[in-house]
DNA sequence: AGATTACATTTTGAATTCATAATTAAGTCA
DNA sequence: TGACTTAATTATGAATTCAAAATGTAATCT
């Protein structure tokens, strides 16, 4: 009795959603920069909707944090802040441990498989400082492995907070150092999954979060130095 | 230089946001029942708005998992499933002990003694078999706790997932055996807190989790029992 | 020139309007 | 009576409208 069982629904969208779901990646992938004035009226026009659900869409953004609203003058893409990344990273190191957690109990034989390959891979991009390629499988392998939690509420907050740490390229600060150092913990954490060690695999993803804090609290110096005399203007979260 | 350190912006609220922290209170605390629908117009003449912050309120609100939006149907207060407690505590879990053990580093002295002193009010409420009371002052500890965590991110993410898990009045399952041992957890966690042994506060608080979810889905499979036969309505989260 | 005011323009917040979808009520027929 | 249509009512989604606030520009004064 498939046929019944099925999830036939036939998927209905609201418009508010649809551009949640349009905007998002436009801040996580940097199109709209942080500290950008989000134009709510192009965006209206690229999206070709009316200001109300535009204005919707903006607010369960800012929720999420990736937007921050001022009263009577719009919305502003929010900041990437040392305090910010010096607390939501614990966070998520909290929560990713969890993951490597209910994932070992809970995976099954072919996912562990498939994220070997996908470490292979990565390694692969490695050995080709392909960073790139590196990054792109790096992020597949840590989703795999929260997918492999099977646990939506978990999946939902890593993945808010994880946006809102991603959105800039950090990739372009890995230092070789910390490159192979990340590399061995990969190492580490397909060993522990295979192994099927949850305790151990938590602890290790726990570090790998700290230690990525590090990677991305060093190039946010360093942007926000080279950027110093720029950003003065008033009303922006410098 | 106080006065010019200090923060003087005056603070200007938009109504969807106004309307959310007042709606939201009326979700957790129960006076729109899970299950039920939301009832717009009524809500808006309640607080005198239009439709258009009402709707921006419900779509936040939505976002937080304290609503659930069907298109073209409207919105409509989320259950609290079997399915949702078993994933969302141990998340709750896993932050509670991260926040122990940030709190065991942040913590001011002052305000372990006044955790302290919350416990000593909660025990006698216990002493009196004070349900009501305990649950309070019970609250408190776990929020001071979380407070002294300092960290916004944590607070956030705690609070909103608490919220989905406290909207009904779990109190009235407590057992006599589950309460005590509930009392000798929090002996542990005071005693754990005054030697600022992170580690171990972590540890207590999420086993305490794990405890508080066996106690909570206890009472909801007990409800939903007894309910069995009420809510068979189309449409409906049963 | 640089600061200050007055005015025009633009943007924003929220109410209103309108088309469409869903629900309810009434009517029809077996 | 009870299932099935069809029409009336209501609720919802989204565009439009309108007042208020913010921003930008030009004119004025020191």
């Amino acid at each position: 009795m498939d046929a019944m069982t099925d999830t036939n629904a036939i998927e209905r969208r609201s418009l508010h959603l649809e551009l949640v779901e349009r905007i998002r990646p436009l801040i996580v992938e940097s199109q709209l920069n942080p500290g950008d004035k989000v134009p709510e009226k192009v965006l209206c026009e690229r999206f070709g909707v009316s200001r109300t659900p535009m204005r919707e869409a903006l607010k369960v953004l800012a929720a999420e944090g990736l937007v921050r609203l001022e009263p009577n003058r719009g919305a502003w893409v929010t900041l990437v802040t040392v305090e910010e990344v010096e607390e939501v990273f614990p966070v998520l190191g909290a929560l990713e441990a969890l993951s490597g957690e209910l994932a070992c109990t809970n995976i099954a034989d072919a996912e562990i498989s498939h994220i070997r390959r996908l470490h292979d891979q990565m390694m692969d991009s490695y050995r080709d400082r392909n960073l790139v390629d590196y990054f792109k499988t790096n992020q597949e392998i840590h989703r795999a492995i929260l997918l492999a939690a099977k646990n939506q509420s978990l999946t939902n907050t890593c993945q808010a907070l994880s946006a809102r740490m991603q959105r800039a390229r950090y990739a372009a600060n890995l230092s070789e150092e910390r490159w192979a150092d990340a590399v061995a913990e990969h190492e580490q954490i397909i060993r522990s999954l295979e192994a099927r060690n949850g305790r151990e695999l938590g602890q290790i993803l726990r570090q790998h979060m700290k230690n990525k804090q590090e990677s991305v609290l060093k190039w946010l110096r360093k942007t926000n130095t080279d950027q110093e005399s720029e950003c003065a203007g008033p009303g922006q979260q410098c």
